[in-house]
DNA sequence: GTAAACTTTGACACTGATGTCAATGTCAAG
DNA sequence: CTTGACATTGACATCAGTGTCAAAGTTTAC
C-alpha cells in the first residue's frame, strides 16, 4: 500500500508519516518508481507513533521506546546501566502523565454524568 | 509565597507560571508592590496544570478541564449539549492517550526487568 | 492520449510551549 | 547606602509538530 492509503487507514496525514520517517521513527520500502510502500504491520506502527506523539512524548523518546520494543522482541536485549537509568526516569514521567490523565478522565466522566449527558459516554466508548 | 518559592516547590519555572497565568489557567493575587502572591492551594494547581500540559493537552483544553472541575465543585453545574459533546470527544482522546502511555510504561518495566535493572523500578517508585 | 488523482522532495510559515535577555523596580542584609 | 537576590514586563529566539504550496514525475480512468 502507498502512503495515501496508509494515511487513510491510520488517520495520520501523509505529511506526518513522512515527517516521522525522517525522524527515524518509521521505515518504508520503496517501489521502483520511488513511491513508499507499506505493509499491514505499518498500520499499527504509525498508529502507535502518532498516539505517543499526541500523548506529548517528544519524537526522540518515541524512537527510543519503539527501538526498545523491537529489541525486546529479540532475546537477550542489552542495556547499559546509564540507558537503564534514563528509562527509569522516563518511566516516572510517564506514570505521572497517566495519573494526571486518569484524573482528568474521571473528572470528565463524572461531570457528564452529573449533567445528564451520560448517554454521550457510551456513545464515545462505542468508537 | 511569591513566584520563586512556588516555582521551587512545584518544579515549574517562574517563566511558565507566568505563562500559564497569561493563558488563564492560573490566578494570582498581587502584593502592593505588584509581586504575585500565592497560597498553599496554588501549589497543587500549578502541579496539576503543568502535569496536564506535559501530558500533551493544549493549554486551552486544560483551561476547560480545570474550569469544569471548579464548576463541578459548585452544585448544579450547567452544561449545554454542545459543550458536552466536545468533552465526550476529548474523553476519547484522553483514553487513547492513557492506553498508549500504559503500554509504553509496561514496555519499559518489562524491559528493565529483563535486563536485570529491576532495582531501578523500586527506586523510581520511591520518588 | 489526456485529464485527474496521487507521489516525490523541498521550502516556507505558523502555532504552542519554553528559554533567555534586557531594563527596571523592590527588598533584605551588610 | 550599596550590593545581591528576586520581581516585573516585554521582546526575541528556539524547537517540535504541522499545514501548505510548488514543481515535477507516476498512475489511473476515461
Amino acid at each position: 500500500m502507498r502512503i495515501g492509503e496508509l494515511a487513510g487507514r491510520t488517520g495520520v496525514a501523509p505529511r506526518l508519516i513522512r515527517y516521522y520517517e525522517q525522524q527515524g521513527l518509521l521505515t518504508a520500502d520503496r517501489a521502483p518508481n520511488g513511491y513508499r510502500t507499506y505493509g499491514e504491520e505499518h498500520v499499527e506502527r504509525v498508529t502507535r507513533v502518532a498516539g505517543l506523539v499526541r500523548a506529548g512524548l517528544p519524537t526522540k523518546l518515541v524512537k527510543v521506546l519503539l527501538d526498545m520494543e523491537d529489541a525486546a522482541a529479540a532475546r537477550e536485549p542489552t542495556c547499559p546501566r546509564l540507558v537503564a537509568e534514563q528509562l527509569a526516569a522516563e518511566l516516572v514521567g510517564i506514570e505521572a502523565n497517566i495519573a494526571c490523565l486518569t484524573r482528568s478522565r474521571d473528572t470528565i466522566r463524572e461531570f457528564l454524568t452529573r449533567t445528564e449527558h451520560a448517554a454521550l459516554l457510551s456513545e464515545a466508548a462505542a468508537r
